[in-house]
DNA sequence: TTATCTGCAAAAGGTTTGCAACTGA
DNA sequence: TCAGTTGCAAACCTTTTGCAGATAA
């Protein structure tokens, strides 16, 4: 986890009276820096691989708080949700469809769109396709 | 629901050796005119104040079968799942934040974009905003 | 006629909550 | 010091599955 990254955290959690625990921070280490999707479940069998043990119930509770400060966000993918950690700066997604990678785009394709009798508060763009190392992969089939 | 619409998902279904059958045009009666997204739980409900009576685990293999053949989308709203009939045309959503109204738009507003090493296979527009309705009874509060 | 479908009840999963021990500020 | 946190176990919900009776083609 970059450092600005770990301050402006355990800012916003010293906002909401919370504090930064061991347990957040070596959470935080691994998810900050997850170029993948991944499931709760998943994020603790990965976090256990590398020997620091925390329980599932401290993952949710990261989770839960994460995407209420807008730092997660959570797809549903085959029935199964999925997070990725979303650095506060606004950005697009690039989300593989077979490795489920995903890339931060932040050069906004789309911009002061309205629609209708729509005003728009936000918009989100994510593109679905094949990254460049799977199709690699496709190439030496 | 459209009379062309029942046609094409009847089709579809009949291409997968499945039936149309009552409960599911019952389903379908309801869910492919639904403006807003709705769990499978309200549904259910809306569906039952119709005095018309369907199993939820209908409902569940419904948007099981739709999710599948592309016609149903998902959306993970404060934990929840909801769900919206996509005709098979190619479009966008525009979701209202307050009332989580749907407006389909198939004026595309992002076209052939690459990004990087990406090959984009498809994308998805999500605009989230506040629809006409919501803002009239934002201004009378 | 018969392969598919339905709805119930039960099972299975995923997520949240209560609580006693622990810990960061 | 003590309010907030942790992880376990239990509770809770949502979703899926098994099955016997019903039904579309």
């Amino acid at each position: 986890m970059q450092k600005n990254i770990e301050t402006f955290i355990t800012d916003t959690l010293h906002k909401k009276g919370m504090r930064m625990t061991r347990p957040k921070k070596k959470f935080l280490d691994f998810f900050t820096s997850e170029e993948y999707l991944k499931t709760p479940q998943e994020l603790l069998e990965n976090i256990k691989q590398h020997n620091i043990d925390i329980g599932l119930t401290t993952v949710y509770r990261m989770l839960n708080y994460l995407m209420e400060a807008g730092l997660t966000k959570a797809y549903s993918i085959n029935g199964e949700l999925r997070y990725i950690f979303c650095p506060p700066d606004h950005h697009y997604h690039m989300i593989c469809v077979k490795c489920l990678r995903v890339k931060n785009i932040f050069d906004c394709p789309v911009k002061d769109v309205k629609v209708d009798g729509f005003k728009i508060q936000s918009h989100q763009v994510d593109f679905f396709g094949i990254c460049d190392e799977c199709s690699k992969k496709e190439v030496n089939k």
